[in-house]
DNA sequence: TTTCATACTGTTTTTTTGAACAGTATGAAA
DNA sequence: TTTCATACTGTTCAAAAAAACAGTATGAAA
């Protein structure tokens, strides 16, 4: 991994990102001259731009600690590591009132997660919830998980969805009973099957977080 | 919630967060300034000084870029965001000799997450595991869930652990029986109760994370 | 052998940035 | 009424930090 970095290059790669997580913010050059006991600034300036050029780092000129890390996506495009810890609102209970007032207000906190963790990327239409009742243990899913879930993606059979149903949501299975979408609950103690038209779907469900202790 | 703040405090602190999440550092007195119009960066710097006497942030005199912002954990004691992100290493399986090689190499990546999302403050000493089989299925930890786990943490009654049985980490239940603590397996296709003094318990299961799609 | 990227030292210049000083205006509490 | 925290303007100053020279040394590729 990394093979187009030299050692030196790597290393200062390496501490750029460690200082960022334990700072909260990149390193100045000095900072960096004085890690690796350099003893001019010019040396960090070389490394610099080496991972510049190579596509590693991004920053803006004449300006204080604006190093930013970027992470490959693929093999040609670059992307830059930015909104490396997305925050997602987590609500009790969704609103009926829902597609508007996203984010704001989010009661019960926040979970913060980077890209990377969840596969799919959280967009501001991406909230989470925590899980009331056992309607999907079927899917175990647990009372008090926290459900994460995407809004406005389009529903594929065997996804798990969040659904308006008495002005609460509930979370069902999407499927499709000869042709027409329906929602299945993943316990016999609910009702079965219910046609997904007549109700709206609040979101497909992409992560799942559970807390012990 | 922080109702010890002016209207624009809160706007001030809400906008250096923010603005931290995007840029991947904090921003200067100046853009601040700019973002709120004020010609004078005083104007920020006395925000700040509020701020940082009402406890939540936190600056080095004389450095750029350098505010952190704090959270509260009681009423009383505070403790810097810093490590808000931690990153955690993911085996596919622990190795046997464990305890002195944590971190490095966690070939199959890591999973980024806030202190605030897990209730456990992640340590050097967690680490995740990607659980193979269905031996806790009962507990509803499926395959492909990755269980996030401290390490040397005292297992109580009831709490899921990791073990190393024949080379290999299998995650059971802790329990006791008659006195004895013992390991229980949550799925009846596996060998039920192993006496824990005879294997290495590797870690204590404080978290869940599944992904969807 | 020449060229070129890497990996540095040492010095100087220019920006950026935080901080200090001197004020003004307002509203709430004492 | 005085005091005090908030919320600013406008200016100046000094430290921090990036950038720009001008070099040296090394090893690998052309």
């Amino acid at each position: 991994m990394k093979s187009d970095l030299t050692q030196r290059q790597q290393e200062v790669l390496s501490f750029i990102i460690r200082h960022q997580q334990t700072n909260g913010a990149p390193p100045s050059q000095r900072e960096v001259a004085l890690e690796f006991g350099f003893r001019s600034t010019t040396a960090v300036a070389d490394h610099l731009r080496a991972l510049r050029r190579k596509g590693y780092l991004d920053h803006r000129p004449h300006q204080a600690r604006s190093l930013r890390v970027l992470s490959r996506t693929d093999s040609t495009e670059l992307s830059p590591t930015r909104p490396m810890i997305v925050d997602i609102p987590v609500f009790g209970c969704i609103p009926a009132g829902f597609a508007d007032e996203r984010r704001q207000d989010a009661s019960e906190g926040c979970i913060s997660v980077d890209v990377e963790t969840l596969g799919v990327k959280p967009t501001a239409r991406t909230f989470a919830l925590e899980v009331r009742g056992d309607s999907m243990i079927g899917r175990h899913i647990m009372e008090g998980d926290y459900a994460v879930l995407e809004h406005g993606m389009d529903p594929r059979p065997g996804d798990v969805v969040a659904a308006l149903i008495d002005n609460e949501s509930t979370l069902k299975t999407f499927v499709k009973q000869g042709g027409k979408p329906c929602l299945k609950a993943e316990n016999p103690k609910y009702p079965n099957l219910i046609p997904a038209q007549e109700l709206v779907i609040q979101g497909v469900m992409v992560a799942l977080i559970r807390k012990y202790r």
